[in-house]
DNA sequence: ATTAATCCTATCAATTTAATAGGGATTACA
DNA sequence: TGTAATCCCTATTAAATTGATAGGATTAAT
């Protein structure tokens, strides 16, 4: 299940793009919109700009703008911030690997093999996706 | 993140697959095998045969069998029993669709077609693969 | 009968998730 | 200079989920 706290990112990150004015966006307006609860974006929000993603500007007429174009924001970023690994295993995981302590020799476990083709999957729809894509309206 | 569940079922039902003989094979040899705990494989191996993926037979030198040849039994099918639904978001499930109370219109929503994307290329790779393809030995 | 297995359901502890709380720090601008 | 608006930070909490265990009931082979 996707989290929340990735959904809400996604929604919002949509909302600023989306927002042309070039002006940073206030965490309010993006929450009343999209009804997200906004003392829960506003730790969301601080977890996007902390990796880098987005900036903010503070004080009045302040808010969260893009660091980047949409174009250049890609999902697989975005998703590793928000919900972590994208390997639903960790012996898969690119850039978390760990082993697993009930294997012995993952080459031979029957689980790993398979989930390396569903991580590579999901990796090549996530690369080839960008905050642009989502910004697109309707279909 | 790929349930325990998940994990300790899929490597169960390879065992059973591999397990050539055609008799019934113990929870207890799996468990031993595959360093499951017993007790959390009993009820695993349940849900699987409740599902009808598995059969069983009980009392002395029973356990657990395969209903069906190890290449009919999709990877769709199991990770549906185990794991629940493939989509990550409800709103774009197959098969335990729901609307998300925080969306008006879902074909408006960036998150909803991304995640149609992504649930389709895993799709592909779960109904691309079957438990014989687990069974296989090496890489 | 005895033994060995599955079957069933309840319960528990740990973790994670979603959300809230309560201010602190900074900035615009009157 | 003061005040309102805004992001910043951390702690806490309640609910849900997960992983595992417990304790027998039932069934079947010998």
């Amino acid at each position: 299940m996707l989290s929340k706290k990735t959904k809400y990112g996604l929604k919002a990150l949509t909302f600023i793009a989306r927002s042309e004015s070039g002006m940073p966006v206030r965490v309010g307006e993006i929450a009343g919109s999209e009804s997200i609860p906004q003392k829960f974006l506003e730790t969301i929000l601080l977890t996007l700009r902390k990796a880098g993603i987005l900036g903010s500007k503070k004080g009045k007429h302040g808010g969260y703008y893009l660091r980047s174009h949409p174009s250049a924001v890609k999902m697989t970023d975005v998703m590793r911030v928000l919900e972590g690994p994208i390997a639903m295993v960790p012996c898969v995981s690119l850039n978390y690997y760990e082993k697993c302590d009930d294997c012995p020799d993952e080459h031979q476990c029957s689980v790993h093999r398979l989930m390396i083709e569903v991580r590579d999957s999901t990796l090549k729809v996530l690369r080839n996706t960008t905050l642009e894509d989502l910004a697109l309206k309707d279909s």
